[in-house]
DNA sequence: CTGAAAGCGCTTACAG
DNA sequence: CTGAAAGCGCTTACAG
């Protein structure tokens, strides 16, 4: 910068007007610098700035180790939203980094990061408090809590789970099994009592052996649907918690022999681009990653500016995709043929 | 540090050298520091560091606009070294930031990075030499050049060719198509150049039409499986430039009802996790991401201290990896019979 | 072994 | 509209 202003011919104070845009300089000395700029190909060092501002435009993002495309496609759509805001996301993973998620907060922390989105379950939520008590911005995915510095997007499980309980009880379904994530997990226990509120709602009742764990990946969703087509009074349709462990279920009901959707229904929740690819194609509680990055992204900006930087909650929708895993139960085409 | 100074009853200096480890302290000095660091949880400003070093422990990767899962599976092994070694990734697309990829190079540049790994075509080469022009350690993957801060990763291409048309010859395929990236992209001439040349190697002809240009998604290996299944003289196997165009050609044969590997076997190119999760599971020829991972970071870190900086070139192996998609081409079969 | 001081590159009240 | 100067938080020769 400083050699800039020389060939400039003025101070690095006014470069630093000039180039800031905002401050008033005269058209011509404006000018002046412009050219010394490209003329030097001039970058200007941003860890300065944020040693100054404490802001450093970066936005980070913790995403927990799973297997799973949904993370990446909800990144490239945040990494977007960013870049067009002149941000840069810094990325830690929660659970390979060394040290764990404290580790990654205080990556997070040391670099001055404007915002964090934390996409855990809630057993480990607490960690990320650290965030919030130094002031940052943070936004967590379904998480089900607000506070200072901390607000949450939450997807609609609910009016998914309801929309596709009541898909296939049109279809003639009463048998429906859920596939649920890891024992104890937030996110696992949120869907599976939606999954359960929406039974309730469309009066079909929950048997036995009817819930199981997984582990949010295609070999919990494979392991899970044998055990649950070795059932006496085996499910006519089954639902996942997401979209890898229903291609686990669409696996091991083809290793069994098992038709879907003849034998049995099968539904995913993420909608992952992948869906389209397997067959039979697999119908899907879809989230839009677009809305929730975005939502990720207003969150983080308008926790800046709230009376008391207090948090609120962002609802994501979510919309039943029929494809071709799902379709009538066995009794009811019997009936009807 | 100011306030850890205090508490302790030291200089910065002191703290300074404290936190170092490196540097001269008494013990109980030391333990003084440490004290006090805890007490006030204090986390060191990474940006005034990076002011006096010029370096700013941070690492970035560029990646195409590509969805795909290969990607991604690169980034978490990468991010995990990066991690392990007190590295933060930071991340940019190529494509989507505003911009395009000079102004995820200037990021970079901005912000200090200790080193950057480029995923791009040839084409697009050219705005990172911005990166190297600075001294900015730089890593591309198969762009099959070195030079001064400039290092390259490159899959064993050649190898993974010769293997998966040779293992097509031994099931007694003679036509054999290739479904190439977009055209004009170097990658997708390097691997189509490795296919000709394995062909050539075989003594196998090539043959017309059967060499296609897919865009590396699985709707352009859809399409083109379609165009060669139509062919009069159609080919009994078909090599992918990477395992998303090959799960379309796998869905294109479907659709068809071309069986595979019955009529027609599909091998391709990546081993992405999903490959055995499709039904048939796919042939491919496999790269360990977590091989590429720490070459891209050796280079990186070698790039530092060689000698006059000079870059140079890793192999990455790739291995076939044999699943459901090949079986015997069907003359054979029909002779065996 | 430790402290005072300079300096990394930028921004911004404060004068002019 | 512009310049000189202080300061952001750290590191590191330089004395002691």
């Amino acid at each position: 910068m400083r050699d800039v202003a020389r060939r400039a011919g003025v101070s690095v104070a006014t470069v630093s007007r000039a180039l800031d845009g905002s401050s008033t300089v005269a058209e011509e000395t404006a000018l002046l610098v412009q050219n010394a700029v490209e003329a030097l190909d001039f970058v200007p060092n941003i860890s300065a700035r944020t040693l100054k501002y404490g802001q450093s435009r970066a936005l980070g993002v913790i995403i927990p180790d799973l297997s799973n495309p949904f993370f990446f496609e909800f990144l490239r759509e945040f990494e977007a939203l960013a870049s067009a805001n002149e941000q840069v996301v810094l990325l830690a993973n929660a659970e390979t980094s060394t040290g764990g998620p404290r580790s990654s907060v205080r990556q997070m922390l040391m670099r001055l990061v404007d915002g964090v989105v934390v996409m855990p379950s809630i057993d480990e939520l607490e960690p990320y408090q650290l965030l919030t008590l130094r002031k940052v911005p943070t936004v967590a995915i379904d998480s089900r809590r607000v506070g200072p510095y901390f607000s949450d997007v939450s997807l609609m499980h609910e009016e998914g789970m309801l929309q596709a309980v009541g898909c296939l009880k049109e279809l003639g379904h009463r048998r429906i099994a859920f596939i649920a994530g890891s024992e104890g997990l937030f996110i696992s226990s949120i869907r599976l009592e939606a999954f359960r509120s929406a039974l309730r709602k469309h009066l079909i009742p929950e048997r036995a052996g009817y819930i199981r764990a997984g582990n949010y990946r295609v070999d919990g969703g494979d392991r899970e649907m044998r055990a649950l087509l070795e059932l006496r009074d085996r499910p006519t349709a089954v639902i996942a918690i997401n979209d890898m462990t229903a291609l686990g279920a669409l696996r091991a009901a083809r290793a069994a022999s098992v038709s879907v959707p003849g034998d049995v229904s099968v539904i995913g929740f993420d909608g992952i681009e992948l869906d389209e690819v397997v067959s039979p194609t697999l119908t899907t509680i879809s989230v839009s990653r677009a809305h929730m990055a975005k939502s990720c992204h207003t969150a983080l900006k308008e926790l800046q500016t709230a009376r008391h930087h207090e948090g609120r909650q962002f609802q994501v929708p979510v919309e039943l995709v029929r494809r071709q895993s799902t379709g009538p139960a066995r009794r009811l085409r019997k009936a009807v043929l």
